[in-house]
DNA sequence: TACAGAATATAGTCTATGCTATATTCGTAA
DNA sequence: TTACGAATATAGCATAGACTATATTCTGTA
C-alpha cells in the first residue's frame, strides 16, 4: 500500500475522527469550568457565598489558581467578582451548574443501579459525567428508572 | 453559620474531593497519551509505520504539535522515534494503547447493548473510555454479557 | 479603634498543548 | 541523478492551568 493510497482512502475517516478528537479536547476547559461552576452554586448554597479560599480548598488547588481560572470565568459571563469580594453566579452560570449538577445524577443513580461500588461510582461519575450525550443520558435514565 | 465553623466542618470533605479533582485534572495528560498510542497503533497495523503527518491528520492537528506530543511520549518510554522517521510504540506503549483499546471495545459495547444509537455510542465512547475504574468496566461487561 | 491574622491580589515561573512561518531533509519521478 | 514536492524540524508565539513568594486589603477581636 502505497503512502498517497493510504492518504486517500482514509481522508474521509480522518475528517470523522478529526472531529471527534477536537470536541475530546475542547472538552478540558468546559470541564473544569463545569468543576468550578458546581463548587460555586455549591458553596453559595452553603454559606451564602463562595470565597476563593474555599473554593482553592474543595478543588485542591491554589488560591492563585482560583483567582486566574475565576477571571477566565468571568471573561466569559459565567461568573461576577470584585477584588477581595466572594464569586457569585450569573444565570447563565447557574444554568449550567445545575445542568453539570443533574448529569452527575444521572451518572451517579445509573451506576449505581448497574452494581457498582458506591465509592468507584461517584468518583466515576465525577469523570464520565462531562462527556455523555443527551441520547446516552436518556438511556441511563431509563435504565435506572427499571433497575432502581 | 460563621466562616471558621464552616472550614472546620467542611475539612474531611475537603480532602477527600481534592484527591477525586486531582485525579481528574491529572486525567487529561493520561487521555491525551492514550489517544496517540492507540492513534499510533492503529496507523502500525494499517501502514506498517506511523508517520507524523498521519497522526496530525487522524488527530486534527497539526505536524508541529504532534512532534512536540511525540517527543514527551519519547521521554516517557512510550514510543521511539528517529529524526525523518516514523514513530514507533515500546513494549510499555503497546500495552497501554492495548488496554485503551479494550476499554474502548468494553464501554462502546456497553453503550450499544444499554440501547444507546451507535454514532452518540461512539462518541460518548472515545469519551468515557479514559474515566472509568475497574470496577465499573467490571459491571458494564456482565452487563453486555448478559443482554447482548 | 486599631491591630493581627486571614483572605486576596500581583509578580514571576513552569509545563502542556496548541499555532504559524521558515528551514531542512527525504523520496520519488522525470 | 537531480530537482521538486512532501515530510519533518526548528524557532517563536499564545493560552490554559498550575505553582511560590510577596504585597495588599479586609475583618474580627481585644
Amino acid at each position: 500500500m502505497s503512502k498517497s493510497e493510504t492518504k486517500t482512502s482514509s481522508a474521509k475517516n480522518a475528517v470523522v475522527a478529526k472531529a471527534r478528537f477536537a470536541r475530546i479536547r475542547n472538552d478540558h476547559a468546559k470541564e473544569l469550568a463545569e468543576d468550578y461552576l458546581e463548587m460555586i452554586d455549591d458553596l453559595t448554597s452553603a454559606n451564602g457565598e463562595a470565597r476563593a479560599v474555599d473554593i482553592a480548598n474543595q478543588l485542591g488547588v491554589s488560591h492563585v489558581t482560583v483567582t486566574k481560572t475565576v477571571a477566565r470565568l468571568k471573561r466569559d459571563g459565567l461568573v461576577t467578582s470584585q477584588p477581595y469580594r466572594s464569586i457569585f453566579l450569573t444565570p447563565k452560570g447557574k444554568r449550567i451548574a445545575d445542568n453539570a449538577r443533574r448529569r452527575h445524577q444521572t451518572v451517579l443513580q445509573f451506576l449505581l443501579a448497574l452494581g457498582v461500588p458506591a465509592d468507584s461510582a461517584e468518583i466515576d461519575a465525577e469523570g464520565i459525567e462531562h462527556h455523555i450525550s443527551p441520547a446516552t443520558l436518556k438511556a441511563m435514565r431509563e435504565f435506572t428508572k427499571k433497575n432502581a
